[in-house]
Order: structure tokens, then sequence, then C-alpha cells
DNA sequence: ATTGTATTTCAATTTGAACTAAAATAGATC
DNA sequence: GATCTATTTTAGTTCAAATTGAAATACAAT
């Protein structure tokens, strides 16, 4: 699959997102999301064929995290995205404390 | 609409690289695809509202050329999936005369 | 070995984005 | 202003991707 497409879903975007700079087992990925366990796995699993998370077993669980690495130059985009999304929101603030 | 969104769709980043150095008109960039006149002026009009293209009239014909510099930290990734794909070829073409 | 929790996988359905075909608009030419 | 070419827009259709719900798998604990 197209890696601009693969990180182009909102949902599987959000995943990378929430597992950046920590692990999450996909139950505590999934309770962020409104859909279904099955359809949260369903993207882990996507994203686990383009290698851009690494998976570990620990017990019952499997614990995810993002491989920033394999993502190459996407990461970049991403956490630009986020950076400046944050920013907006900021702004936003700013804006509504001025009235 | 999310820009990744956008830039992900395969014939929308064809038409970007059609017209990343050059204008050309609505009919010229059609005439590279498959699907009808239409559905290419639909995606030139995503494209516009986007600001990711410039347009200027000229006489009966509307002229697009990629706007560079609005696509941001975008652009660079393009052009990187673009040169790694000409790479790519170069390579296929490599082994299949090694043969 | 059975029960429970965590996760994946599968078949069927839903949904949204891209597409088509046709009508509408815009400007050029006669 | 009628006609031609270029393009956009609209309404309806198609198709792939996302989602659901349920069954299957995996491991843990009793």
């Amino acid at each position: 699959m197209d890696a601009l497409q693969l990180i182009a879903e909102p949902n599987r975007r959000m995943i990378l997102r929430l597992v950046w700079d920590r692990e999450l087992a996909a139950s505590e990925i999934a309770s962020n999301f409104d859909v279904t366990f099955g359809a949260v796995s369903q993207h882990l699993a996507i994203l686990r064929e383009a290698d851009f998370v690494k998976v570990r077993r620990h017990g019952n669980k499997r614990l995810y995290r993002t491989d920033i690495a394999a993502l190459g130059p996407l990461a970049a985009i991403l956490e630009d995205m986020w950076r400046t999304t944050l920013q907006s929101l900021a702004i936003t603030i700013e804006v509504s404390e001025d009235q």
C-alpha cells in the first residue's frame, strides 16, 4: 500500500500519534476511538504490514509503538502537522482571550 | 479537506507532477488520464480550493500550475517520492539488463 | 481443561470518495 | 446571437476502504 495513502487515513494517523513516544496495548489504543476494537485492530494490522509500528508481546497484551525511523521523511510531516495544529489551537485561545 | 488526504490521491498527485514546473490547460492535463475530463476537473477543483495549484485564464483555456510554495513541507515529500520512484525504475532496468 | 481477558481475523454491510454522463457556464469566432 | 471549443458543475452510480459483529486464536489463571 502507498505510504502516503496509509498515513492519510485519520484514524491511522491518530494511532501513530498515540504511540509516538510510548508503548500502548491494542485495547488502550482502541479506547481512544469511537470505532470498534476490531476496526482499530485492522488499522494496526495495516500499520504493522507497513512496518510503521513495532509490536511486542507482554503476557496477554500486545504493546504497540510507532517506528518513527521507518516513516522516513513522513515522520517530520506528521510531527509538523501536529505542531501546527497545536499552534493554531494556541492562536484560537489567544484570540478568544482578546475578546 | 485534509492536506495529506488531498495529496494521497494518486490522480491528484499525478496532476501536481504534470504541472510542477510548467503550465498546462485543463484539457492537456486530462489527456494524460484514463478517467473522464469531468473527473479530472473535479480533482482540479479540489486542488484549487486547497490552493495547491494556481490558475490563469488565457482565452478559452485555463492554465494550471502547481503552487509549490503552498505545499510547504509536502512539496519535498512529493519530489522525494518521484525521485525514488525514478531510482527504483532505474534499478529495475539495470536488473533486467543483467539477465 | 475450562474460564477469562486480549487480540486478531473473517464475512457481510456501510459509507464516502471517485467516477460517469449529461447539463450548465464561459469565452472565442463567425 | 448562433455556434464552437474549453471547462465546470450537478445528479446519479460504482467501487474500494472502513466499519461492524461475530467467530477464531492466543495467552493467563484458576
